[in-house]
DNA sequence: GGTTGCGTTGCATTATGCGCAACGGCCATT
DNA sequence: AATGGCCGTTGCGCATAATGCAACGCAACC
């Protein structure tokens, strides 16, 4: 909407691919050297693009402490959080909680066996939407238009022999999570790796997040990580009413 | 230099803070409702900023992704990671990353007690730049006049009796810091925590990065960990040897 | 020492972003 | 159910502010 800001902020994915100088920039934004030169300052003083040595451009800092901002004021995050801990200090494996925004699939917390540590290592990385539990989770609560379009236009990368292979088994998928209010990824990422997991709903009953319980093969078999299914959606749903409850008290 | 980029990204650190509707962005950007509008729109469009049920807008997923890219590009977290690693299976402690970036320092990199998990936890969080280890490093690098500058205008927080007190003091301990050619946190931060660390340095000599090992007293008394030093310091050369390599080869 | 390639600056043109005012939908209030 | 107020949205004319050009300065390289 905005041509100036537009082509600025173009700047960033371009740059994300790695450090550019001005010319390319320029080149690549299809604007002169001394527009491109205009954007880049403006970017540069609010701490978004860095200038090294060699006077190329690349990503700034302040783009990390923006994001570690927002996802310090997720609320769902917030109130989640203690009850991972709690639900981790009994069974000890690694839990994820993740939200679906415009098309994508994002890890907002995750504790690790015996070290409460949140840990965004994922953060942005394309998360295996097409597999993962929290994934299949958020995917099966959209509304069935927007479930079938998304659903069309993904990609299926066979990581393992069990991975989802396409639209139609995905939608099938799908359609079995929404109707049983859990789901499992039983190594379709990673061969040795499952996952059990359960929505976090809002008042309304929209799933607002999914969480997740993942341990690898030879720790627990799937039939045993099965067995922690009902612990797991006791605090998913214990989060949903004190997040439901949070927005509309009582 | 541009006035509709600048007015743009002055939203982001606004929505930092928290959600935001159309009015306030407008009234704290002092600008009409409808100017407002159109840059939220742009930042829409390019997926910085989120449009929750309420209409409140807050920051988006795409800056996570953004985030993510731009830590995963740099050349020196790439070329010391499985230095970090090997040197965390031999002595098994906390190990950090990090760099400066106009007056910020930013952990880029952390491996955990034999748990090799890139983590960026504090990312974007301010850093105890007056204590930390590997701040003093990064500082004590500095051009003098621009150390001189920095310490001013730093905050000395007392986060121990331990803690940096003040700009004096604080050039002092960057004088002694520069001229050992390493650094320490002897409870500076937290009372039971001890750091230890080395400088990465460039071909022309520059200081790039720097690392630390960190261990609680519980574990290791300061003496112990001041053992370490020699192996800390091998291992930071030995990236600065690879680094500098890979900038001009041989 | 000339030449090439890059970033930078000043300036005239006009496209582009601006604020205004009016519209429309939603919720709350009576 | 009707009404008033609130907030997001739209279209538009005006003037600002962003654009591209051309010329300059500075290195590095031949």
């Amino acid at each position: 909407m905005s041509q100036t800001v537009d082509r600025a902020l173009s700047i960033l994915p371009l740059l994300a691919q790695g450090p550019a100088d001005l010319g390319q920039v320029a080149e690549r934004l299809g604007v002169h050297k001394s527009t491109a030169l205009r954007l880049l300052r403006t970017l540069h003083e609010h701490g978004l693009v860095y200038r090294q040595q060699d006077q190329r451009y690349r990503l700034g800092a302040r783009l990390f402490a923006l994001a570690q901002e927002a996802v310090e004021n997720l609320d769902v995050r917030e109130i989640a959080h203690p009850h991972l801990v709690a639900l981790n200090e009994q069974i000890g494996h690694t839990i994820h909680l993740a939200v679906y925004e415009e098309s994508e699939v994002l890890y907002i917390d995750k504790v690790e066996s015996r070290y409460p540590v949140r840990m965004y290592s994922r953060i942005g990385k394309p998360v295996a939407i097409t597999v993962a539990a929290v994934a299949k989770l958020l995917l099966a609560d959209l509304p069935e238009a927007e479930r079938r379009a998304l659903a069309e236009k993904l990609d299926y990368p066979m990581y393992t022999s069990r991975s989802i292979p396409n639209p139609a088994a995905f939608l099938r998928e799908l359609a079995v999570v929404r109707d049983q209010g859990w789901a499992t990824d039983l190594g379709g990422h990673e061969e040795s790796i499952n996952c059990i997991g359960a929505p976090i709903r809002g008042a309304d009953g929209r799933v607002v997040a999914a969480m997740s319980v993942s341990a690898p093969n030879v720790v627990v078999t799937a039939e045993e990580l099965l067995t922690l299914l009902p612990l797991v959606r006791r605090t998913a749903d214990a989060i949903s009413r004190e997040y439901s409850g949070a927005v509309s008290p009582q």
